[in-house]
RNA sequence: GGUCCCGUAGCUCAGCUGGAUAGAGUGUUCGCCUCCGAAGCGAAAGGUCGCGCGUUCGAAUCGCGCCGGGACCA
């Protein structure tokens, strides 16, 4: 039990579950054939439950003709016999209560400090690769708000999914192919011309912010007045892409101010001349999934101006859509839908096993036609899952904030990071689901209680710390090896079993996080372990004998500080995982 | 009008892809710092999981239909 370091505690148990029911199979206790996948190994919802609970005699009565009560039993009987296993009760409809030896949960802490940040770590992607497509704002100013929830939610999932065993590649889709890169360009070329001293006015349609005034000027200290006064065919297409290289700057520097690092920057634009729209579309034709016709009226609405119209489309209701849709503008230029196929079809030769998109809620209607996009491309053999951040409220002095681009009050990215630093923001925007709204507080998020999630997990790794550095003012080895090597046997309080149990949870609640593509579990975890850690300090308050330090007592000492410390390492692991540093001690 | 998301304690939200008596925080009510690790801790009260059918050993979770809130499309 000692010796090899356990990767995940309840794949463990069930793994013995497993063989004590093949041991069943062959006594003639079972019958022959059943199918073991719905068996599960499970935390109780209620510790008194015991350790952990499985449903085996529940799920294999009915298929084996048997009462849940007399498998429950002699799989008991099995399971019992294992040295790991302390008690195994049947309960409830059919459940069977195990509880653990005490060692088993004490070697807990042997085993992070043995693993340090890689324990947990999974397997479950197999290295196979994945894309995570996330931000791909428009390339027409800085990011907002809205922005930083799906860049935080994008790189956390990519984390998340690359400690659990995939080999993720990190990407963002430049969106500079359509007309608002034409009003970017127009919109610089005024301040090029404001560079030289003119009057300019901002007329609609054009983006008057001021961000795009060092633009004009750099315009102005690379062209001069070569340009003044042209017209739009001398300077439009260089200004665009001008533009865009400029805006692109600005939005790498705002992902690098919240510590995102892309792997890719896909540009829609390449996508044009290369033959590959062509080539997405041909492929599609060739499964014969490209027609001309005519889309039928939208229902409901008596359709004022709408007349039936030919045009060429995609048969994207074959894969569940609700109706086909069009890839085509009736002068002949390609649709928005045609780049972002071909974007996609190239993501699917380029040998990924699972596609991921990370959307703004208001995208939410692209989501079907891109899922029957790549489900037709693929052959079904890549999976797209697209991920839908909901809106932020911002909140300050009590109050909504609202954000109105005309009105100039748009709060950016920078902003909310000049503000509150990068791992408060990063670790408050996925204090929610992804696709629940967030009230994101301005004040709140700094206030030091346990309110505030972001300073609740942060204190209990100070805390940590702040016992690391009194155990080496006392002359301990606080070394992860000499920690790893101590007594573990000394933390027998329920108390201390009780955080080393929900660390143990932890490569458990990795693999169901990245199954479901949900970063936020890991910060709710976070949340829940600190809460233990700071429940056991506390009851240092009334028991001194469960202190971290023990005066004159090296070896209950070190036990204590490896519970500690093991910890500590979950936390800083799982931080990691969200992109957050940290903290070593709290001011 | 259609599509998607949401509806769980007074409030803000979890709920581990179907499990046992549905959980946290906050708020309310009690209790805890002359001394020790109180930016905190313990305990209590608080729920028809929006409503109704259905699926099965078992539903907050899955399916269908309504009601209410939001986003997008037209």
């Amino acid at each position: 039990m000692k010796d090899a370091p356990t990767m995940n505690l309840f794949a463990d148990i069930r793994t013995l579950v497993l063989s004590s029911l093949d041991a069943m199979v062959s006594a003639g206790d079972l019958p022959e054939g059943l199918n073991f996948d719905a068996v599960t190994v499970e935390p109780p919802r209620d510790p008194a439950h015991g350790d952990m609970a499985t449903n085996a005699a529940m799920v294999l009565a009915k298929p084996a003709g048997m009462k849940p009560r007399d498998i429950a039993e002699t799989l008991s009987a099995h399971l019992s016999e294992d040295a790991r296993i302390n008690s195994a009760e049947v309960a409830g409809p059919g459940f069977l209560n195990l509880r653990l030896a005490i060692e088993y949960w004490q070697q807990v802490a042997g085993a992070v400090l043995a693993e340090g940040t890689d324990f947990g770590r999974s397997d479950l992607g197999q290295a196979r690769r994945v894309n995570v497509e996330y931000v791909s704002a428009n390339p027409t100013g800085p990011l907002h708000v809205g922005h930083t929830r799906g860049a935080v939610f994008g790189d956390a999932l990519a984390s998340l999914l690359a400690f659990a065993g995939w080999d993720v590649t990190r990407e963002y889709y430049i969106n500079d192919g359509g007309g608002q890169v034409d009003t970017l360009a127009r919109s610089v070329y005024l301040r090029y011309l404001e560079a030289h001293g003119q009057d300019v006015a901002f007329p609609e349609g054009t983006y008057p912010g001021d961000y795009l005034i060092p633009v004009g000027a750099a315009l102005k200290a690379k062209m001069g007045d070569k340009w003044v006064d042209q017209p739009e065919d001398v300077w439009l297409a260089e200004l665009r892409s001008f533009s865009t290289d400029a805006m692109m700057e600005l939005i790498r520097e705002d992902l690098a101010a919240l510590g995102v690092e892309m792997d890719v920057f896909y540009s829609e634009k390449s996508l044009y001349g290369t033959g590959l729209i062509e080539a997405a579309i041909e492929d599609l034709r060739a499964k014969g999934l490209i027609y001309r016709g005519t889309l039928p009226r939208p229902k409901g609405k008596a359709g004022e101006d709408w007349e039936p119209r030919e045009q060429t489309l995609f048969k994207s209701s074959a894969f569940g859509d609700d109706e086909d849709r069009p890839i085509m503008k009736s002068d002949g230029t390609w649709a928005y839908f045609a780049p972002d196929i071909a974007y996609h079809y190239d993501k699917v030769q380029r040998g990924f096993a699972a596609l991921i998109d990370v959307f703004g809620a208001d995208h939410g209607g692209y989501v079907k036609r891109m899922k029957a996009a790549v489900a037709a491309l693929s052959e079904n053999q890549v999976s797209l899952d697209i991920k839908l951040t909901q809106i932020v409220k911002l909140f300050k002095n009590g109050e909504e904030f609202k954000m109105s681009k005309r009105a100039g009050t748009f709060v950016t990215l920078r902003d909310v990071i000049d503000q509150v630093g990068p791992d408060v923001a990063r670790f408050v925007m996925l204090t929610r689901k992804n696709d629940a709204m967030l009230d994101f507080d301005f004040d709140k998020v700094l206030e030091q209680s346990r309110e505030n999630p972001v300073f609740y997990v942060q204190y209990a790794h100070a805390r940590v710390c702040s016992v690391l550095r009194k155990a080496a003012e006392a002359g301990i080895a606080t070394d992860d090896r000499t920690l790893a090597d101590a007594d573990l046997s000394k933390l027998d309080h329920e108390a201390e079993i009780a955080l080393l149990r929900k660390i143990g949870e932890w490569p458990r609640l990795v693999e169901t996080a990245a199954r479901a593509n949900e970063p936020h579990r890991v910060a709710f975890y976070l949340y829940e372990l600190a809460g233990e850690f700071h429940g056991l300090w506390n009851r240092g308050n009334d028991t001194p004998t469960l202190r971290f330090l023990q005066d004159g007592d090296d070896p209950t000492s070190q036990a204590k500080i490896a519970l500690a410390r093991a910890a500590a390492i979950v936390i800083a692991s799982g931080l990691g995982i969200l992109g957050v540093k940290p903290a070593q001690e709290m001011r």
